[in-house]
DNA sequence: GCTACAATGATATGTTGTAACGTGTGGCGA
DNA sequence: TCGCCACACGTTACAACATATCATTGTAGC
């Protein structure tokens, strides 16, 4: 595996770095959007936007709209802030937004949970096969089903 | 690429091969099984369950209802007649049933079409670093998304 | 024919995702 | 200040995808 360090950030700081990521690209950290991001980052396991819904819902004090969440999870995937896990339909905060990469989620059949591994050579691997085959602009989906060590 | 090759199947010749294999697997080959595979594996795309049911209900002249659909998808993917695309929430026939392969999936983005590449090499490394992080039993899903040839 | 089981039908409901349009707010130039 | 625009968010409605449950039909073995 190619070797790369990351700083992976839990809680405010995690928030911190979402924030200045954002900013960074242009966009404004309002207070629903922060809302949502740390509701995503609290979330053990891929977390659906009706989940997310939920509990901003909660925390607010006043129903959030499925669709709202929707918008800015779309933002959050497009800013490299989340990923959007397509095997599950839910979505997961990027633990260091800032650092591309086309990452490897493990998703356990039995508890649910994502783990995620960062594998370039494997990933270009796979972009070099589809632009092979003629495709362009390749956005990789790898993820991987199974039984976790945990569950074993 | 390792090297294999295939005698990829169309029309009657692909049907009669589901067929052996399906009852080859203990299975029944049914008139309803014949027509949904029929549907299938005319699409020139991956097909949801929802298509499925509305042509399957155009040629029988009486509504086949998305859940008997899906049942046979998913019996159709157990026994590797057929593959999901995940990141499509759809389906295609398999050409080669018989045949076991961690396929991996072409999907444009313009145009839908989904081609596949059979890498056991790559999905073997994905495999294995799925088995490194203490995953068993694993399942991988490998989709490209992407624009293809035509659409470029 | 009777039984048992597999396959399918019918209906309802749950979950995920979009579309369309309205409201509020802040900036900015006339 | 006023009008205007851009943007974020709210609200409602609906489309698309998926499953649960129970009833009915068909068929193989006896």
């Amino acid at each position: 595996m190619a070797a790369h360090h990351h700083h992976e950030q839990g809680g405010n700081a995690l928030a911190d770095a979402a924030q200045a990521a954002l900013i960074d690209q242009g966009e404004q950290w309002t207070d629903m959007r922060a809302d949502i991001f740390s509701v995503l980052a609290t979330y053990e396991k891929p977390a659906s936007a009706y989940d997310i819904a939920d509990q901003v819902s909660q925390k607010r004090g006043k129903r959030v709209a499925p669709n709202s969440v929707y918008r800015i999870l779309d933002l959050f995937v497009a800013t490299n802030l989340a990923r959007r896990v397509e095997s599950a339909n839910a979505y997961v905060a990027n633990t260091h937004p800032g650092c591309l990469h086309d990452c490897i989620f493990l998703i356990c059949d039995t508890c649910g949970t994502a783990t995620h591994i960062d594998n370039d050579t494997l990933s270009g691997s796979v972009r070099a096969a589809a632009e092979g085959a003629g495709f362009a602009e390749v956005r990789p989906v790898i993820e991987v089903r199974g039984k976790c060590a945990d569950c074993d």
